[in-house]
DNA sequence: TAGTGGTCTAGACCACACT
DNA sequence: GTGTGGTCTAGACCACTAA
């Protein structure tokens, strides 16, 4: 096997994610086929002169994200099927980025609001407390793609417009030292609203696919609130998910 | 704190898994309330009497899972927000059993099909190789609740309508020894169709979720292939994301 | 019996955040 | 400076699989 790393010990990228990042490619560009068995940790540590536990990590973090398989006893062996991209946290915007099309934001609603039951406890907010209210078209090579309300908690109120017709809400976000960390979502569907279908230039009682998110960052505050619509002809989900 | 933990250290349960369980139903509990912090991870190890790697694995366990946030310099914290159910590699009829609510199924359709393209791309199989295909209405308290249509390889062949009739897809799969390791789904929207309207028992032209899955078994196999759709007001995907 | 991954130890040094 | 998590080492023993 060709796998001959030049490891960069004195810099700053970890030696496991090196490690793992190089198996990744060998298995995205076909090097590793599907089925075909890696070599074992050990052997793979003392040819790369690392200690076990820093390829195992390096293994761990591929089969995490569902591209490996381990079995005790029997050895870690790719997996098969076509490998999708993988699933992060990102937004719509860097989601049309990657794909490159052009993303671009018509900015409906910016206003301050104060919070209701539902927005308070999901942003761990006292009821009443102001709130920083966001609704926006977003259009991929300005086509119409999705509508979305956002919900900021207090900190965030001054947020220019100008800022989210330029860029995404998470980019916004990023620029003022802001971390997203978790995120838990619900995905569902119901049918659009007459105003909706306007928007998203659809027919009238169309399918809508719907995104609920509150996201977290590494203080495990909650930063932000959204419900989101999407027009399922131009965008959908994709989750990877890796029993332990 | 009054984590006095009785870890069997002699048992099978390994001891970074006595311990997240701990912290996890701590959390859950609200004895670790949230924004608190941690004990950190040395001070921990040396109470409980095991090295620091363990002790760091158990809490890592705890942060893939969302409710842990970690901050170098700083400590471990408790995410905010109310925590939903942990999201896995189960079954709809897993998912019903969870919520109580009593799961059955009307078997529409169990025959031989030879594979088409789209099949034998995703069971990466040969195209017109024999495999098993099966749909369902599955029901919770006697409402239909999703149409499910599945593609299996050569070698389910010879599964029984009573045995899919009495359990889940999963369920009969996991009886004739296979382990389902690594799910790939893509999630979306669209109208039903008049056939689906009429088994699913809602109007013409509604929405539905649509989820297509390809599962594989821990030697990294397809074993199931799946294109399903669900009522939306009675079913919807939880995720939760971690950004590493 | 030989080989594999799963778990665990007891340290070490570093980068980062706060005081 | 002090305390935190992030990384890494060099071993050890065990459980499981296959020949």
């Amino acid at each position: 096997m060709g796998m001959f790393m030049d490891l960069e010990r004195s810099g700053p990228i970890p030696l496991y994610f090196q490690v793992s990042q190089r198996i990744e490619k060998a298995i995205l560009s076909g090097e590793l086929p599907a089925g075909s068995r890696l070599e074992n940790e050990v052997a793979l540590g003392q040819r790369l002169g690392l200690s076990r536990p820093t390829v195992r990590r390096a293994i761990q973090e591929i089969v995490d994200k569902g591209l490996l398989v381990r079995r005790r006893g029997i050895g870690t062996q790719v997996v098969h099927g076509q490998v999708t991209r993988k699933v992060e946290l990102t937004s719509l915007y860097d989601d049309l980025t990657n794909t490159h099309k052009v993303p671009s934001t018509h900015l409906l609603t910016l206003e301050n609001r104060v919070a209701d039951a539902k927005t308070a406890e999901r942003l761990s907010v006292a009821e009443g407390s102001p709130t920083l209210y966001i609704r926006r078209v977003r259009l991929a090579d300005n086509v119409p793609v999705a509508v979305m309300e956002n919900w900021l908690p207090e900190e965030f109120i001054g947020i220019e417009p100008s800022d989210l017709v330029a860029h995404g809400l998470y980019q916004v976000l990023r620029s003022r030292g802001v971390t997203m960390r978790v995120a838990r979502q619900h995905i569902g569907a119901r049918k659009s609203t007459n105003e909706e279908s306007a928007l998203l230039e659809i027919e009238k009682n169309s399918a809508l696919l719907t995104m609920d998110r509150t996201a977290f960052d590494n203080s495990g505050r909650a930063v932000e609130f959204g419900q989101h619509c999407y027009r399922p002809d131009l965008y959908s989900f994709e989750v990877t998910l890796v029993e332990k």
